[in-house]
Order: C-alpha cells, then structure tokens, then sequence
DNA sequence: CACCAGGCAAGTA
DNA sequence: TACTTGCATGGT
C-alpha cells in the first residue's frame, strides 16, 4: 500500500534528521559482524564489546582459531557477553558450517544466491531469523531488512501493526512498502535501534521522539 | 531490589 | 501447534 510506504518513509527522513548517520555494523570485518551478531542475542552491546576485546585480545577473532580452541576456553573468553556456553557452541557451530560448505571463506559464502544461503543459516542451531538477516545485511550487504524487539515495540506503539505479528510478517511489513536497498535496511534498523535506547524505553523522554506522532508509551503491553 | 538487554532452542501439554 | 523455561553477565 501506497500509504504505508509513505508512511515509513517519513519515519525514516525524521529519524535520520534527528539522530543522523548510524555507521553500522560497528565492526571493521564480516567476520566481526557475525560473531558481534551472535554474541549481541538478547545481551545489550557494551557487553558484547567487552567479549569482542577479549577475543582481539586473545587473537580468537578468526574462524581457524575459533575452530581448534577448546569449548571451555572459548566460552571463557567471551564471557561477558553472558550465556557464553551456549554461545560458544554457536560461534563453533558458524565456524564448523563456514568450513564444511565454503572451506572456511567468507568471500566465497558472500557469492552464494541469498535466499538458499538464509535457510541454511536458520538450519543451524544457534542462528534465528534476526541472526541470520544481520549476518546477511550487515556482513554481505543483502537487502534483508532486519526485524527485533525495538522494531516490534516501537511500530505497534505506532499503531501499525498488530501485537502478534511474527517476524516474517514484520519484516515483510518493511521490505513490501520500502525500495529494496540495503543501504537503506542497514540505516533503517540501526535508526530504530538508537531510538529505541533513547526516547522508547523511559517514559519521560517518550514525548522528545522524533517520531512521536501517535506513541502511546506505557499503554500498549511493550 | 527488580528489571532489562540488538534471541534462540528445547521442553511440555 | 501453542506456551513456557533455560541460558548468564552486568548496567540502571
């Protein structure tokens, strides 16, 4: 509908205008990324930095490293980032997976045709819909618009969606009204993101959102 | 102190 | 299929 394209748009331009330029992912590989992508499930980011460091540090932050090092010493290592045991047996999960079906190079899984390379993503344990679309978008430059808790909150506080929607439904909501780009998905969510730390989740800073027309913070269930 | 953070999988009925 | 629970650190 032409209206809902409208719509988030305008969204976007006055997000954009208010909190400018995003500069995600903030990492400098796609290696990076995908471990940051992991590593962030459910954990707010300065914890995740703080994981990341360690791995730098400890010169982990590679896929050949992440595949030999022990369980134990890799959940170690990363454990700010908390649930580090299962995350560990993720990022080994990712690793193995790179190895077995690309020999290991993420620039020959970047060549690979999208859509087949999400479902094999999702087939991987450890890696849901939200992982996989940023691991898609941010490391390889899919035009898969990235959907997560934030965006839920904020588009049903907006009165655009039903509470209940899944995250396809959601993220369909976004890529059928919005010009495929991925510059445009990668800004867009990370917009989202920085509104939602600032003005969505205290109520005192609800009314100074630069979306704000409509939000009705504290009546919806969040 | 309770609650939350850029989810996901496994268990239960 | 539809809910519920476990995972865990550290900030507010």
């Amino acid at each position: 509908m032409l209206l809902h394209r409208k719509k988030l748009l305008s969204i976007y331009q006055r997000l954009f205008k208010a909190l400018g330029p995003q500069h995600w992912w903030p990492a400098k590989t796609p290696f990076e990324v995908i471990v940051g992508a992991i590593l962030t499930q459910n954990t707010s980011w300065v914890q995740v930095e703080k994981a990341i460091k360690n791995l730098k540090e400890q010169g982990l932050l590679s896929p050949e490293r992440i595949l030999k090092i022990s369980l134990p010493e890799l959940a170690q290592a990363i454990r700010p980032s908390g649930y580090f045991n299962q995350k560990a047996k993720r990022l080994k999960t990712f690793v193995a997976f790179l190895q077995r079906r690309f020999k290991g190079n993420l620039r020959i899984m970047a060549e690979e045709p999208m859509s087949p390379l999400r479902k094999e993503l999702l087939e991987l344990s450890g890696i849901g819909p939200e992982t996989a679309d940023s691991i898609l978008l941010y490391a390889f430059h899919q035009p898969l618009f990235v959907v997560d808790a934030y965006t839920h909150r904020i588009f049903t506080r907006q009165g655009m969606i039903e509470e209940e929607v899944s995250y396809e439904e959601l993220q369909g909501f976004f890529m059928d009204h919005l010009p495929l780009e991925a510059p445009l998905f990668n800004e867009y969510h990370a917009l989202i993101v920085k509104e939602a730390k600032e003005f969505c989740r205290k109520k005192a800073l609800c009314s100074e959102c630069p979306i704000s027309e409509g939000c009705l913070f504290g009546e919806g269930k969040n």
